[in-house]
DNA sequence: GTAATTTTTAAAATGTTGATAAAATAGAAG
DNA sequence: CTTCTATTTTATCAACATTTTAAAAATTAC
């Protein structure tokens, strides 16, 4: 079954083993995953569905990647298409990008960086769409943080305004969930400093994020410290 | 003079030939741009002026680019940043696109590809940040703004003439609601400026539309301050 | 003359420090 | 293996310093 919660990909190969891995690894990661195998076929795609991504092999028979990309540019078309090539040269690179493509990578590439250039290039396209587009919350137990509205929201309703640092600090033990975070890279992170010679500000604030979030701040189930090392954020 | 119709960009990279020649082609391509030679002074930048881009060389003396892109993030700043490298590996690729950069290009660089890429994170950023849509007409609490007309209309049937720039900065803040917004952006936005060395004239201004809108101007219950980077306009 | 900006002082919020308490760890001794 | 002790590290608190904003008045620009 599809799921399309991540998005929708029309992908665009003509070889057949290339594209059987690709689209199994997209669909993997939960996007939905569309196929074509020339040129005309994906132009009648796109005109008779919506895709959050086009990603299009710049050599197919008959009708190549570079004339497909102009049509769909030239229709008015805006979809964000990630082109792929087995050529590497820069002057290639251009002509894509200067046709409409919105990124370009070489074959043979990195199956980990094309995963993250789609899902870049989806994110900010439903942004662009999506007026209440929400990609900067954070829910956990019963607290939603809202890194944009820079505020806490407790499940009760109580709301509670951060303040810089603790939101810096607290996306970035957040970011690194599950994960110990040292002092010295959260120094130097949210505080910028190189070195410090012992400080007692961290230790603050964590106690402020389980005055804030925890239900027993003596037995923190969210915001554990790490003796020696630093901290973490925990699920 | 510089001209900064096209964007402003902050160039970070301490070799200093490259750095004097991209500067030169990125403003004879129309853009402003303004130097930075390590990290920490850019992110000094960053903190005080408005930009449109950053173009990032990760190898920089001190706290290098992947440290900069990090500290970026973490303050919630979502500028497009385009990372510079030397190292051409996928494994530094997917790092530097892991940590928020927006696009990841390897010295040495095609110059025509290079400003094509900045053009599209620039354009694409600049469609980003008008975000919903605030028709002519506004409604909140007991007020309805008509920006067309520039007057806010309580609903006891009072009416304030808003000035041009009392218009601006409240679609702005509403344009962004439920946002922080940076005192540098309001400053880019309503007033042009990309650096002002602290003034109060944003204060005044929200000062006023407290007066205006709130019940009680001490506890406002729609335009909040955000101690040490904006103000936010809450539903 | 109105709007916009700057200046000024007061007030408030935030972040830091340092002291002490509490807890965790390691090592020694039983 | 347990217990005890010394040592290190973190928790907690309250006082303090610093930075930032509020608010009003004064000045400038249009």
């Amino acid at each position: 079954m599809k799921s399309a919660e991540k998005g929708t990909i029309l992908l665009v190969e003509d070889e057949e083993n290339l594209h059987e891995a690709l689209k199994l690894n997209l669909e993997l990661e939960g996007y939905s995953v569309t196929s074509s195998y020339d040129g005309a076929e994906a132009l009648k795609a796109i005109s008779n569905e919506y895709f959050d991504l086009i990603i299009l092999d710049i050599m197919l028979p008959e009708m190549d990647g570079l004339a497909v990309t102009e049509s769909i540019r030239i229709s008015n078309n805006e979809i964000p298409i990630l082109i792929l090539s087995a050529k590497n040269s820069s002057a290639d690179r251009v002509t894509g990008l200067k046709k409409g493509a919105d990124d370009y990578l070489t074959k043979p590439f990195n199956l980990e960086e094309l995963l993250l250039r789609v899902q870049k290039l989806i994110d900010k396209n439903k942004r662009l769409q999506d007026k209440e587009y929400v990609g900067e919350q954070y829910q956990f137990g019963s607290c939603m943080i809202d890194f944009k509205a820079q505020e806490a929201v407790i499940i009760t309703g109580e709301r509670i305004q951060l303040s810089k640092k603790e939101s810096m600090l607290l996306k970035l033990l957040i970011e690194n969930k599950n994960e110990v975070v040292p002092r010295e890279k959260i120094l130097q992170t949210v505080w910028g400093y190189q070195v410090y010679p012992t400080t007692r500000t961290i230790d603050n604030f964590i106690l402020n994020f389980r005055k804030y979030f925890e239900t027993d701040s003596r037995n923190p189930r969210y915001f554990h410290s790490v003796r020696g090392v630093g901290y973490k954020y925990a699920e």
